[in-house]
DNA sequence: ATTTTATGACTGACTAGTCAGTCATTGTCA
DNA sequence: TGACAATGACTGACTAGTCAGTCATAAAAT
């Protein structure tokens, strides 16, 4: 079926020698374009319910030329959460120096996805997974595969270390790292549902919610 | 004026086996079909792929049925939720007796959650309404209304008697009931979207995220 | 000039919502 | 009690509209 890794997309090899607006740059403009609208189509309406005529107006393209990227609206979806997903994951694998505290690792991680997730797009496409996951299996098992069970493993690792080092007490924590991620998946929610009721400060939830698990911050 | 369709429910002689099908008692049966079956939809294939034909078809019933019930989709799906929800905040609200310590009283109601929500059709809906609630603003605030913000003003005043009472040393846990309850809801959108990736001992988790609180139970 | 890329009018499949007609149930009267 | 009339719940074929995907044509690049 979906087999075909669709037309070419412009992967440049390594080299350049190729002036800048050339073909291949064109169309991956085009094609960032799409995805981009689609992205904010899809966060708006939900899969089932956004339009292909939109996307294209919104990117400022005809209908046809979407098709010229994707074999059709599912696969578009699909490649879209990949394409938006990929580079988060990159940025979250760069792990951050080894030093310091396991307190401060992860205070780091929170406030990095304070800022880069939490009330962003990227939050609200967490929410579009939740959404449309169950009816899109292989999204939801390639966002289980590449962000979910690494984000499990990763704080897995960070909070064995905490106990390892005698910051964390509980140490059955370490068999659920999902709580200790519970309260920032909580808070992207929330930020897309009812912000506009109750708003939520995030940071300052999630701060208590470390000092829960590591014992009230002394001093820095 | 006669014109009463007076229910009458006394109308079949008592002596009767033939009390199977006033109007009334028909049309309420009807009705319960549409929305159960509707649920099951709403919840396989979300609001815009969901089709009345459907729905019609797994509630025994024609189409046109469904509109001497419903204004239309949209209402019929608000109605769905507030008909789902309703008696679910009633089984909350009937509080447990205040007896005992605040641990064991927050440990009965997960357990009643795990039992009546994670992992079943209710479960389902949360997700449902994650999905759907930015479209459908009246059922995001119906559930804020009804039931989140009804959940975290609970939560914050057994949080508030559990640190009077010396069970519970975070007291800026009470600015943020959402932690409490967090792990709760991952479990419910873990169930849905990934159980089959990896199944997740919700109760195990939820025993660890007391104790994290609690501090570790003595005996039992 | 030829090939590649882009366009948008067009098609056909699909579906929310309607409504004229049917008929089981209920009410009335002899 | 039985026959007949009134009611309105129920039906499903139908309408009007939508939208994913196509393709003949045009523009651009080479």
């Amino acid at each position: 079926m979906t087999k075909e890794p669709t037309t070419s997309v412009a992967v440049s090899p390594a080299g350049e020698a190729v002036p800048l607006s050339s073909r291949a740059t064109r169309a991956a403009e085009r094609r960032a374009a799409i995805v981009d609208a689609a992205m904010e189509e899809f966060i708006a309406r939900g899969f089932a319910a956004t339009r292909l005529d939109d996307i294209a107006k919104r990117a400022g393209v005809a209908k046809g030329t979407i098709y010229l990227h994707f074999k059709d609206k599912e696969s578009m979806f699909e490649e879209l959460v990949r394409t938006v997903i990929v580079p988060v994951v990159a940025k979250l694998t760069a792990l951050p120096p080894p030093t310091g505290s396991v307190r401060d690792l992860v205070e780091a991680f929170a406030s990095n996805f304070l800022k880069e997730v939490i009330g962003t797009r990227r939050g609200d496409l967490v929410r579009l997974i939740v959404a449309e996951g169950p009816r899109f299996p292989s999204v939801a098992d390639f966002y289980y595969r590449e962000v979910v069970s690494r984000g499990i493993a990763g704080m897995r690792a960070l909070i064995e270390l905490g106990i390892a080092r005698g910051e964390i007490r509980e140490t059955d924590l370490a068999r659920y790292p999902q709580i200790l991620v519970a309260p920032a998946m909580i808070a992207v929610i929330w930020q897309s549902l009812f912000a506009r009721h109750a708003p939520l400060d995030a940071q300052d939830m999630l701060r208590v919610h470390l000092d829960l698990i590591f014992g009230e911050r002394r001093t820095t």
